[in-house]
RNA sequence: GCGAGGGUAUCUAAGCCAGGCCAAAGGAGUCGGACUUAAGAUCCGAUCUCGAAGGAGUUCAUGGGUUCGAAUCCCAUCCCUCGCACCA
């Protein structure tokens, strides 16, 4: 039989499945889950598939399950990715052109409204809607928006009023990297280079020097006490600069730098870095050091003057001992300050000594700086005249006393030497003022978010430790932008709501999406969303009515059941969205629950479009059919594992389904008349049906469709070839069928829709009733008669793989009653090594002698090498051996070809037979 | 560097929390067989090593330790993934 027309079911299914999705407030309990929803900016992955099917799976579980599930969707569109996306298309960007044109298959014509970055979004939400429709996600897509509808933007501007009247939004400063050229703060998508640069916070130590002042940055404020001397490189020439009405010496690029950064900056001379070197200068906490010349020192980094401190920091010892080995400056000595663990008095010369580093351009240089750091950072202790502080604490200590008593001020630079922006300009830190800041740094905002997390359901489990670690390590959040797409600030309407800030109540939104849009924009005042969430009464509500049902849905549906996401999103949005919760909502209404997600590879390598390493999820729905996308996605791994999409995996994913097809449809409608071995599947379904429901009641889908899929299988297997020959399948097997499609129907929706209408079932199969476990159906002593024979069969099997006979006859020789016994008593036994003294205490036992002995030593092996369950089954049922392998002689028979005897071992004189235990019997083959 | 998670046979992936059910499930791949004109599909079997009796030996990143007994518990080391922010 070939595989099914899947074109065709698809197409027959989605139309059975229009509208039917949709979710209305009923009787029925609710179920609501949401999925983070996308940034349309381009065409979805096979990730991005995963993401939302499996969400899917659950949902048409639970709406098997009776529940009345919502899934809705909408399209994330705030933000400045796509401007800057348009604007490089229209630049005519041919690496921006070849990944829409090429990859992500962008019609030409299309692509020439990109100059328009509504059009590219509004583009990909309709191909994003599409490929979900087609991956058969049971969507209700009423109440589909996106982020820049008026009607949303009023929400956001409710949930600001909010946050603001909190205390939660607060004004302050804050460096970001910034574009002089574009005069633009700078996100990672607009940079060249330099994307994972940090900012970092540098002092500014000022030492004197005639009157001027010359500053030198430096991340460990903490060694001014072992300063010996400043550098400056001779071959550069510094400025003299007015900065905030002080006279500095530093570099050209410095001083731009600087005047970035919250400082006044007129540039009055220049000054060569000769007349620098060999001068003098003093600072109150090192006295007077000399400057010296390197050529090391970058007037590019810092302020373009460096303190040596040669002690502690590996650069400057090697630089002044290359100058000393000239013979010049000989006069100075290190001067130590810490004392650290491992190394002598000063560290910087151990570590180049031990490292054998000749001079300072040796390429190891880099990593030793970096070792002494951190090993100063960790264990290092200043001494005690210094303060006796560890050094992770002085360094703040000396840093504020410097700010307050010494004139020293901050210096933001960026730990990686080249920034640079996409119109090719260098990037540089600004501080950036009037900056508005969601203050996730509140203790007391954080505490109520902790305690809402412990009452929270995690999925899986090891994420809450990362969730704890987030809500105490976030600080404050700069929630305002001044480019890109979004809502005005209400009060200040200069700046736009940051694209992850408007994006954490949303879930809310979804309940009411589609009732809202019957008032018009304008009417949606703060006190209306008041009314509808909050239930605050206030005058003046236009159509009370009708905002009444709108509550009454918001009502039935939320708190949210669970909110599904990738990993990566833990440390922001899934945070964020709980301190939203608790700032806005009351307790009730809290989120409920979480899952995250693992990352998507394909074929080993991380998924990246920019990369072009991805396979699209239109393409490979088209390639292998949707059921076999959604089978292998949620089938291959757990959703929080990491899971990696190969083709040729994906092609076998296939065959299994035309296989499950092509079993159904056979069995599907079979009548006959059942035995013993009908009644064991049916037994063994109920297993799997409450180990499938158990599963995703737990989100493990692949350990669902282990279950549903492969144990079923493999019980058909068996039964197969126990029915050998025999006449075609029974009416058990059709009930089978029945239970089958329904427990694959979450996950492979397509084809069992198809194979509920062969089965003659009413109705759609995704509305159909969940499989409830019948305990009367379970038939403890067949499956485990089935068990012993299986075992007796594998035993057979073994045998014959190693003898290589020719076999004439198999005898099976069960173990005799009183063997039973003693594997009972063992079995029974709390203590296994004392059980043989229990069981000799039996005088019917003792007269046997050794052969009690060894048995009960051979019973105590073999109860270690069954699973104890089954253990427990054959002490509590005491079965009958003889009759299991009379049964099942003629089955014997044709599995090996050969008569089989069956024999008491207790009455055989045969060798062998002594060797029978129970469920385990002795086997000869001649 | 810091924080969180992980390393299991050819690949993938259970098992680990609650140590003996473990030479270690399932799936894939590979090899052999049946069917077929052939291929594909399907079905059956094998797939760490040894073995003419159902067994034995060596394995679960590496090195130690605890225990009668360790893939599972403890310690150290190495490697991988994610996050470290104003960005979706």
């Amino acid at each position: 039989m070939s595989g099914p027309d899947m074109g065709q079911l698809e197409s027959d299914a989605l139309a059975a499945w229009d509208r039917a999705f949709e979710a209305n407030p009923s009787d029925r309990q609710k179920f609501y889950i949401t999925v983070a929803y996308p940034y349309p900016s381009g065409a979805m992955h096979v990730g991005h598939g995963r993401t939302y099917i499996v969400p899917d799976v659950i949902a048409r579980f639970w709406r098997m399950r009776g529940r009345e599930v919502l899934y809705p969707m909408a399209f994330h569109v705030t933000g400045a990715p796509v401007i800057g996306i348009s604007k490089r298309i229209a630049r005519g960007d041919q690496k921006a052109v070849t990944l829409y044109r090429d990859l992500y298959k962008v019609p030409e014509q299309t692509l020439k409204e990109f100059v328009d970055p509504l059009a590219i979004v509004r583009h990909f939400s309709e191909e994003y809607a599409r490929v979900m429709k087609e991956c058969g996600l049971s969507i209700d897509w009423r109440r589909r928006f996106t982020t820049v509808d008026p009607t949303y933007s009023k929400f956001i501007e409710w949930q600001w009023k909010h946050l603001h009247e909190g205390g939660h939004v607060l004004k302050g400063a804050h460096p970001v990297r910034y574009c002089p050229q574009c005069e633009n703060p700078v996100g990672d998508h607009d940079l060249l280079e330099g994307d994972k640069a940090e900012i970092l916070k540098f002092t500014l130590v000022m030492f004197s020097w005639n009157g001027d002042l010359i500053p030198t940055a430096t991340l460990r404020p903490e060694t001014i006490y072992g300063v010996t001397n400043l550098w400056v490189n001779p071959g550069v020439t510094y400025v003299r600069a007015v900065v905030d009405g002080r006279s500095w010496i530093v570099s050209r690029e410095a001083a731009e730098k600087i005047s970035l950064q919250d400082h006044t900056v007129v540039i009055t001379d220049e000054i060569p870095g000769t007349t620098l070197t060999d001068q003098e200068v003093s600072h109150p906490l090192c006295g007077k050091v000399p400057i010296l010349p390197a050529d090391f020192v970058d007037p590019d980094m810092g302020s373009g003057v460096v303190m040596s401190v040669p002690a502690h920091a590996p650069f400057d010892y090697i630089a002044l001992r290359d100058l000393q080995s000239l013979g010049k400056y000989t006069g100075i000595r290190p001067l130590a300050l810490i004392s650290v663990p491992g190394y002598g008095e000063f560290p910087a010369k151990d570590a180049v000594e031990r490292a054998g580093i000749e001079n300072q351009s040796d390429s190891r240089m880099e990593s030793l700086t970096q070792e002494v750091y951190s090993a100063e950072f960790s264990h290092g202790k200043l001494f005690d005249k210094y303060g006796g502080e560890p050094v992770r604490i002085a360094r703040d200590t000396v840093a504020k006393r410097m700010i307050e008593e010494y004139g020293s001020t901050i210096m933001f630079e960026f730990d990686t030497r080249s920034v640079v922006c996409r119109c090719g300009s260098q990037v540089f830190v600004k501080i950036l003022h009037d900056q508005w800041f969601l203050q996730y740094s509140d203790p007391e905002w954080k505490e109520q978010v902790a305690d809402h997390l412990k009452d929270m359901a995690l999925v899986p489990p090891e994420v809450r430790a990362e969730f704890e670690r987030t809500i105490d390590w976030l600080k404050d959040w700069a929630c305002t932008r001044r480019v890109g797409l979004g809502t005005l600030l209400p009060w200040d309407p200069a700046w736009l709501i940051e694209p992850l800030s408007d994006s954490t109540i949303y879930m809310a939104y979804y309940t009411i999406a589609h009732r809202i849009r019957e008032f018009s924009p304008e009417l949606l005042t703060p006190e209306v969303f008041d009314f509808i969430f909050l239930g605050r009464e206030s005058p003046e509500l236009p159509d009370k009515a009708r905002l009444e049902e709108i509550r009454a849905e918001f009502l039935y549906w939320y708190p949210y059941n669970f909110r599904f996401s990738a990993k990566d999103l833990i440390s922001n949005h899934l945070t964020f969205q709980l301190f939203h919760h608790v700032a806005i909502f009351p307790q009730s209404l809290l989120p409920e629950g979480m899952v995250v997600f693992g990352m998507g590879l394909l074929n080993g390598a991380k998924m990246s479009s920019s990369k072009g390493n991805v396979f699209l999820l239109e393409d490979a729905v088209s390639e292998f059919g949707a059921d076999t996308v959604r089978m292998f996605l949620v089938g291959s791994a757990e959703p929080w594992q990491d899971f990696d999409w190969r083709n040729e995996l994906v092609a076998s994913t296939r065959k299994q389904i035309e296989r499950f097809w092509n079993t159904v449809s056979e069995l599907g409608n079979s009548t006959g008349e059942s035995s013993d071995i009908d009644t064991w599947l049916i037994s063994r379904l109920q297993y799997h049906i409450r180990r499938t429901t158990e599963a995703l009641d737990n989100f493990q889908t692949r350990q669902a469709l282990q279950e549903s899929f492969y144990a079923i299988e493999s019980d058909l297997k068996w039964y197969r070839r126990r029915v050998a020959g025999a006449p075609h399948g029974s009416r058990h097997l059709k009930e089978l069928c029945s239970v089958w499609v329904r427990l694959l129907a979450p996950i492979i929706p397509f084809t069992c829709e198809y194979l509920w209408k062969e089965l003659h079932k009413e109705g759609l199969v995704s509305f159909a009733e969940w499989p409830v476990a019948d305990e009367k159906l379970v038939t403890p002593d067949l499956e485990l008669a089935e068990e012993l024979l299986a075992r007796t069969v594998e035993d057979i099997e073994s045998i014959l793989k190693i003898i290589q006979i020719e076999p004439a006859s198999i005898s099976i020789y069960y173990a005799p009653g009183w063997k039973q016994e003693i594997f009972s008593m063992v079995a029974g036994a709390e203590d296994k090594n004392l059980v043989i003294r229990e069981i000799m205490k039996n005088d019917s036992m003792k007269k046997r002698g050794k052969e009690a002995t060894d048995a009960t030593r051979q019973c105590t092996t073999l109860i270690h090498r069954l699973p104890p369950q089954l253990v427990d089954q054959i002490t509590a049922s005491a079965i009958d051996e003889k009759s299991i392998f009379e049964n099942a002689c003629s089955f014997l028979q044709k599995e090996f070809g050969v008569p089989i005897k069956v024999f008491d071992a207790g009455e055989s004189v045969h060798a062998k037979a002594s060797s029978a235990l129970p469920f385990k019997p002795a086997i000869v083959i001649e």
